[in-house]
DNA sequence: ACGCGGTAATTGAGCCCTCAATCAGGGGTA
DNA sequence: TACCCCTGATTGAGGGCTCAATTACCGCGT
């Protein structure tokens, strides 16, 4: 361990710049999304994720891992959003543990509610801001970072507790 | 409003990798801070303003300036932390209103033990991710973000209530 | 058939955040 | 001085999250 890495004055100017962003951001779209809609940005996603599932249906653990959510979370979101009549939960015939949550028609419609501020709020305060070429350059950026984290979140907590080491991910398909 | 304007295909990919990208990272550092030091990253950034000023103390609101926080938030924020023994209230002399809130040596001590793992986390899951290139390409984003959104969101907020027309900020200097 | 480990999902406690309400003190004006 | 509004800060309720524990069920091995 030795002396830690620590940041140059660049990436430190970098890296608070960009973690400020990302929350200002993040809050942003949160506020407006409460505010006009009444549901929270992941309830949102949710809700997004179910609408381009066939049948616009998802069992609970897919529905969690296309949203990189856990389960316990999901599930406190489904009760929360069955309770506002968005999502109506119903029994796998398969498989007795499993349940599928349903987006229901008063759920469709409170996301085509939804969404033009929504989209309207994420390009005022991206795309707007930003050259194609920025927004390009975005993309990839994100797709590095997301690269080196996503796989690794569930392993590397884990092994971390082994003190194993966990191999960096070379690559990975796009996500959906 | 007539037609909203969606986003293109490209558009979207870049904004579902930078929406994950941003909360897979936030969430991991959360974790490695929560887990290694006990801390939640907003505290690890309240320790740290602390530590960089002058007397190593701050006013309540400059704090949540200095960070971009709610004065609520923060005043939760200082009450856990003084139950750590972190931060210490005083009262202040000139303006009976106002309280400083002063970093411990217990405080400062948890913050030097922090640091080493936060900082090596913030390289390996960002910096060591991108090119110098890259890097620098996203200072650049992160400041046209910052700069459509910081200093509206409070006054923009308000002005939506009324259907006013918020002017788009033309610059703003650098944070310190 | 029985048992057993693994998996799907839920639950409850505890934490952090937001929002609205509240308290206390400053600072101008009559 | 008395009044009034504004500002600094705190508080409590309610919501969303995580973590650990729990329930219910699958499916394999014997």
């Amino acid at each position: 361990m030795s002396e830690p890495r620590w940041l140059s004055d660049d990436e430190q100017r970098v890296w608070r710049d960009f973690s400020q962003a990302a929350a200002l951001l993040q809050a942003h779209l949160e506020g407006q999304l409460q505010h006009d809609s009444g549901m929270p940005h992941t309830y949102y996603e949710v809700l997004v994720a179910l609408s381009e599932a066939d049948g616009r249906r998802l069992r609970m653990s897919e529905l969690a891992e296309a949203r990189g959510s856990s389960r316990s979370r999901l599930s406190h979101a489904v009760a929360r959003l069955e309770g506002k009549g968005w999502v109506r939960r119903e029994s796998c015939p398969t498989d007795k543990r499993g349940a599928w949550a349903v987006l229901t028609d008063a759920g469709f419609a409170a996301l085509e509610t939804a969404a033009p501020g929504h989209v309207e709020a994420v390009r005022e305060s991206l795309f707007d801001r930003l050259t194609p070429k920025q927004a390009e350059q975005l993309g990839e950026i994100s797709s590095a970072i997301l690269g080196g984290l996503r796989p690794q979140c569930a392993a590397a907590i884990a092994a971390e507790e082994a003190g194993e080491f966990v191999a960096p991910v070379v690559e990975l398909p796009k996500s959906g």
